[in-house]
This record gives structure tokens, sequence and C-alpha cells, in this order.
RNA sequence: GGAGAGGUGGCAGAGCGGUCGAAUGCGGCGCCUUGCUAAGGCGUUGUACGGGGCAUAACCUCGUACCGAGGGUUCGAAUCCCUCCCUCUCCGCCA
């Protein structure tokens, strides 16, 4: 979330920024703010003042009690003393009502102004463009040639299906629609990429690894963002209390939360896989053919915690890990910038990596890469001290795919397959296959 | 799942109704002693919110809150009571 602080200073900006992401909706009626933050500092400070006083008071009854117990022969004393005591118990005993009820405001106060923050997205940074749709997105650039066939390239689900390496049928019969197997050397070829994955990361680009629980409780959710806005894509164990991950970003966002890290340990950076669990609730009907959008992924994640003045440095530098990947597994893709409207909900800038898919002419998102400035870090209160001593100051978050499976393996499987409907395996995964060079009909 | 023990400042660890935001040790920081190393002496040491000083900075100062979380008892709670969460030990179950 944002800051009280920076919101009532810049109550433009930030409706600017609920129209361009369109998030507006009845929570966000930011002309209240003002009006709640005064309130609530009314509030404290009479509540404070009340509080001080009684404090004040419990002092003096305790001198008094000591005294008291030291009077037991001097009856006349002991009775002036113990007045005095009835007396002050009683003035104290009558700030309590005022104190209370200044905090049931308060509290009352705060609830309202945190639950419009909660609905208030990140703005986005100078450097995204406006737009309405993700037609105004921006192509930066596009990498690597065009895959050339001189025969009629088959879609994904009809080379998984020959080859039988991929087995949505089973899939639904066991788990419904958007489940499916992958069998055999699709198995493997799915192992080899998250391997490969994981080693250029820790290895070439020096991310430490994580692997990080599935399921995570409604709290760790919030702090990434994902609530309260997308409670309805998680799926929900309620014997437990709770939910299956959208992605290895919320545990590891959440890995930090409420600590202090020291800014010599800066940046931190963590590579993760996981399985991503989504109900893809509303999406039937659109590219549901085949495994483009599934309600379990695996995927391997990157994210970092840096401070404010490295942290687009990072950015650049973590969309260049992402696309080194895609590089070196020879793909045709582009990188594109996203506009205010495509942007997402905690983030103030956003690259997606996509890949292009031969058979169905079209291209894949197979990564975001995302600048959360400290939007994340305040929700989960991460914070660092500065080398030169000062005052603990939030984190930049970031993270991005590095990079979602089942997309990955569509256009790998698309873009390397042979006329005679055998599938090349990329020479950098060969090494994770037993050295084996391609997958064909069994 | 059952039985027991426990959760205190960066860490270790006292306190078990009244000047306790919290002893002590370690660590950190500053100054001093010291030829290097080792060692020693003195001082200092959290976070958030609010007020004032002030430029809505740094910083200083005052107040309030924070001893796992949330409630309760009391004039007053780290200390007593209740609920929840977590950790450890033993038993059971289990990949």
């Amino acid at each position: 979330m944002l800051d009280v602080k920076f919101v009532l200073a810049n109550l433009e900006v930030v409706r600017k920024a609920l129209e361009d992401k369109k998030a507006a909706n009845e929570h966000t009626d930011l002309a209240k703010l003002p009006l709640l933050e005064e309130q609530r500092k009314k509030a404290i400070q009479e509540a404070e003042k009340l509080k001080a006083e009684k404090n004040k008071l419990s002092k003096e009854i305790g001198v008094r009690m000591g005294r008291s117990k030291s009077l037991a022969r001097e009856p006349e004393k002991l009775l002036a003393v113990n007045a005095e005591i009835a007396d002050l118990q009683k003035q104290s005993k009558a700030l309590n009502d005022r104190i209370q009820a200044l905090e049931t405001d308060q509290g009352r106060i705060e609830a309202e102004r945190d639950e419009m923050l909660a609905w208030v997205p990140n703005i986005p940074h100078a450097s995204t463009p406006p737009g309405t749709s993700s037609a105004d997105n921006v192509i930066m650039r596009t990498e690597g040639r065009k895959p050339q066939f001189d025969f009629a390239p088959k879609a994904h689900f009809e080379l998984g299906s020959k080859l039988g390496i991929l087995d949505t049928d089973r899939g639904a019969k066991i788990s419904g629609s958007g489940w499916y197997f992958l069998r055999g050397d699709g198995a493997r070829l799915e192992r080899a990429l998250i391997a490969w994955f994981l080693d250029v990361h820790r290895a070439r680009n020096g991310y430490e690894e994580l692997l990080p629980p599935f399921f995570v409780t409604e709290k760790t959710l919030y702090g990434s963002g994902q609530f309260p806005k997308f409670q309805e894509q998680m799926y929900y164990a309620e014997m437990d209390k709770l939910y299956a991950i959208p992605t290895a970003e919320v545990p590891v966002t959440g890995y930090h939360r409420d600590e202090i890290l020291d800014e010599k340990d800066l940046p931190k950076k963590y590579v993760a896989y996981s399985a991503c669990f989504r109900r893809e609730a509303g999406a039937a009907g659109a590219d549901t053919r085949g495994i483009l959008r599934v309600h379990q992924f695996n995927k391997v994640e990157m994210l970092k915690l840096t401070t404010p003045q490295s942290s687009y440095a990072e950015h650049e530098a973590m969309l260049e890990n992402a696309e080194h990947l895609l590089k070196e597994l020879g793909l045709h893709y582009r990188v594109v910038l996203l506009c205010r409207a495509d942007l997402g909900f905690s983030a103030a800038k956003c690259y997606d990596l996509e890949v292009y898919a031969p058979a169905a002419d079209k291209w894949l998102e197979v990564s975001s890469v995302s600048n959360f400035e400290d939007y994340q870090a305040r929700r989960t209160n991460l914070r660092y001290r500065p080398a030169d001593g000062g005052k603990p100051q939030f984190v930049h978050t970031l993270n991005g795919s590095g990079l979602a499976l089942p997309r990955m393996v569509v256009a790998l499987w698309e873009c390397n397959q042979q006329k005679d409907g055998s599938i090349l395996i990329p020479p950098p995964l060969r090494k994770y296959m037993d050295g084996q060079e391609r997958i064909a009909a069994k």
C-alpha cells in the first residue's frame, strides 16, 4: 500500500493512478481521507493527554500504598492516606471511560482508512506509457528469428498427444477441465527446464535458491497485494484456512516480513521454483485449448529486495536475466512495456516477455518482470537500515518470472518440431536429459 | 491427535501486580589506553505514533504505545485470568 502521508500530499497523483489503472471503486473515495486523518490525530492527542494524566495518578497511588503499609501503628495518618488513595482511584477511574471512547473512535477511523488504502493501487512510474488497454502496450524490441517451416506446423496439443507426452483427457478425467498430465519425455523436459532455469539464475546471475511452501495464510497473501483484489482466483483449503499460492512471489515476498535488514546485505536476490495454482474463474472459453491456461503450472520466479536508489537498475538486470534464457533456447520473442492500464495493481513498472508460437501465430506471455517500489514492503513491513545509521526505510521489491513453464513448453514444442512430428531438444537442456537430442513417438 | 514445558530488546537471559521500556552478559557504535596482535577503561544502544522546537529534512525534546497476538480483571499488568498462534520434549500416526 501507499504511505498515508504521501496520499494526503498527492491526492491528484493518486486519483490519476486510480483512473489509469481502472481501480476506482466504492472503497476509494479519497475525498474522505483528509477528514479521517484529522479526526484520527485529534482522537490520539486527546487520548494521550488523558493517559498521561492517568499514569501520573497511578504512580501517586503506588507511592501512597507504600506509605500506607508502614503506617499500621498510626491509625490517624493511615486513615488520611487511605482516604487520599480512595480519592485518587476515583479520579483515575473517571478517566477510563473517556479514554476508551477515544480509542474506539481511533480504531474505527484507522480501520476505515486502512480499508481505503488497501484498495488504492501503486502509482505507475514516470517511464510507463499512458494507455487505456493492452493495445497501448509498447513493444520495446523483438529478438531472435521467426521460425520457418516447409510444412504446416502443428499446434502443441496435437504434437503432445501424437508423441504421447501430453494427456489432457485423463487430466480432465481425474481433476476436471484445465488439468493435465505430462508424460514420459514431456514430463522429463519440464523437469529439465526447471532445473536449468534454477541453475542459470543461481550460477550465472547470483540468486539464492529457495523452495517455498505452496500453501500460505491469508496474512501472507495480503502482503504481496493479492488480497483483497484477487481472492476469488485462489484455491482455499477451508479446514486449515490456507490458500494455494498463485505464484512463488507470495511466500518469497513474505519471507522477510516484519524484518529490518542491513543495507550491506542488499540487494537480496532469491530464485524459487513452485507449482502455481489458479482457479481462472471466468476465463473459460478463450485460449483454453491445450495448456495455455491451466489451473496448475510450474514456474521459476526471481525476487529482489533492494534500496530505492538501485531498484530500477536491478529491474533492468532482472529483465536481462529472463531474456537470457529465451536467447539460449533460440526462441523468437519480444519485450513489451506495459501501459498504465495494463499494469498490475501493485506494480509501478512492468515488462512482459512474449514468445512466438508458430502454429497459432501468437505471442505468448511467459514472463512478467515488475518493480513494486515500496508498495509491497509497506504492506509486509519490510525495511532496511541505511549504512549511515539513519532511520529504517522500506525496501523496494521486484519480481519476475524466470520463466513460466507451460507456455514455454508450448513455444518450445511448436518451434522445434520437425517434419516427421518429432521435437528437437534445445542444446542447454540436453545434459538434463541424459544427452537426449530429440523427442520422438514411441 | 494426546501429555507436558515455554514464547521478554540484534542475540542470550533475569524479572512474576506499583518509579520496569525493562537487570546482567554478549554483540554493535563512540571516545580513551595500548608499538602490532591480544586485552582493558568510560560512555552509548529498539520500534511506531502524536505534540513542540524546526523548512512538512536531519536532529533535539516531551508524551503515548509496544515483553508472541487478541480480549479480560485492576486506580495500576511483562507479571493474574481467558482465547488463539507459534516453538520445544515425550507418546501416537505418517511420506
